[in-house]
RNA sequence: GGAGGAUUAGCGAAGUGGCCAAACGCAUCAGACUGUAAAUCUGCUCCCAUCCGGGUUCGGUGGUUCGAAUCCAUCAUCCUCCA
């Protein structure tokens, strides 16, 4: 039964899982059935001229029904969490206000949850020169050095994080060096509690039929034109370097492109690098606690999954 | 028929008398994750045990030795060369 102020919250309906398990199609009957629009909650699928490695749904397959964050910046633009939160905020308001019900579907476990829950990101923003100083300092003194200064300004933090997980380090000294408050006493003042009336769906599956579809998945994109598209991206000046270029299926294919491997070779890394990005989806679903997990190991069955979605929302959502 | 080489954990591959349950790579599995997240990072993987620890391994069998994956014999399988 609802609260008080279950009532007064926005609604905010969630579908995550695990690349090619079937997400998008069963969005899509759920979309209508509630007359939803849909957020994509995809690191990648912002990115435009990147649609087949993205598996991204042409304007025709989706049927009509709105899907937002999608081809919202060019490759070469940066985007973060930050942005995806605020953009999405914005968007569930919006959607709420037509009487539809925002949709997040998707697979990006922190861009899902910072929309979902209070994540503060703050003004901390970025500090690319700060980054590049913190790195070089790594390079040189090695990254136990670096682990150190965290651990001088913010010894909770220092204790969590591995002095290998660079990226971490120097961005909790990063938010240190912007803000003068260290990260986790910022993430100590955040409450967990959601801004919305939640329902949240997560889609499973047998591992060994997860990976054959990932595998089946990769070689229609290859069919489809996944290499021109890579080649496309590249030849108009993107660098490899970009974020957008290390997705799945644009760092492997760029690499054969470059001609660092055969194609045979690139193709086999973009399998195992799936699989294993499928393997942390999983494990960042899990422990989110407010998921009702749905298991669609039997593909053909979309009808039953799809009863028993409605089954979970008409209990949430009454 | 003769000569030589090989056989190690899921795969590849080190190890050539004790420091070996056995390096390393891959794959698998598990986990972390608050402005790069399709990124970044950690741990496990012969069996049993939460820990301490215990039990079985290095193609098979039988030896040598205080002690063998490592030495010897023999059998099996595979490869190369000579017939």
């Amino acid at each position: 039964m609802p609260t008080i102020s279950s009532l007064s919250r926005p609604r905010l309906l969630v579908l995550v899982g695990p690349t090619a398990v079937g997400k998008t199609k069963l969005s899509l009957s759920v979309a209508k059935h509630y007359e939803c629009e849909i957020i994509s909650g995809d690191s990648m699928q912002v990115y435009r001229k990147m649609d087949i490695g993205t598996a991204k749904l042409s304007v025709q397959e989706r049927e009509g029904i709105p899907h937002h964050m999608m081809d919202i910046h060019d490759p070469d633009e940066a985007f973060s969490v930050a942005e995806f939160q605020d953009r999405g905020r914005t968007l569930i308001s919006e959607i709420t206000a037509r009487n539809h019900i925002p949709f997040i579907v998707g697979g990006t476990g922190l861009y899902v949850e910072s929309l979902c829950y209070g994540f503060e990101f703050g003004d901390n923003s970025s500090d690319e020169e700060f980054r590049q100083q913190m790195a070089d300092y790594a390079a040189s003194h090695g990254t136990e050095a670096l682990h150190e200064r965290l651990k001088e300004v913010d010894s909770i933090t220092a204790e969590r994080l591995h002095h290998h997980d660079q990226r971490r380090v120097i961005r909790a000294l990063e938010v240190f060096h912007l803000s003068g408050e260290p990260l986790s006493s910022q993430l100590a003042r955040q409450k967990r509690e959601s801004p919305y009336d939640l329902c949240m769906i997560g889609l499973t599956m047998d591992r060994q039929m997860l990976y054959k579809r990932i595998e089946a998945r990769i070689d229609i994109m290859l069919q489809e034109g996944l290499i021109d598209e890579v080649r496309q991206l590249l030849e108009q000046g993107y660098s490899r370097n970009l974020v957008s270029m290390q997705g799945l299926g644009y760092k492997e294919i760029a690499a054969y492109l470059e001609g660092e491997m055969s194609l045979d070779a690139a193709v086999e890394l973009l399998k195992r690098d799936t699989r294993r990005f499928a393997k942390r989806q999983l494990s960042w679903f899990r422990r989110m606690t407010d998921l009702e997990w749905v298991d669609v190991t039997d593909s053909e069955q979309t009808d039953k999954h799809f009863t028993q979605i409605c089954k979970i929302i008409a209990g949430k959502f009454r």
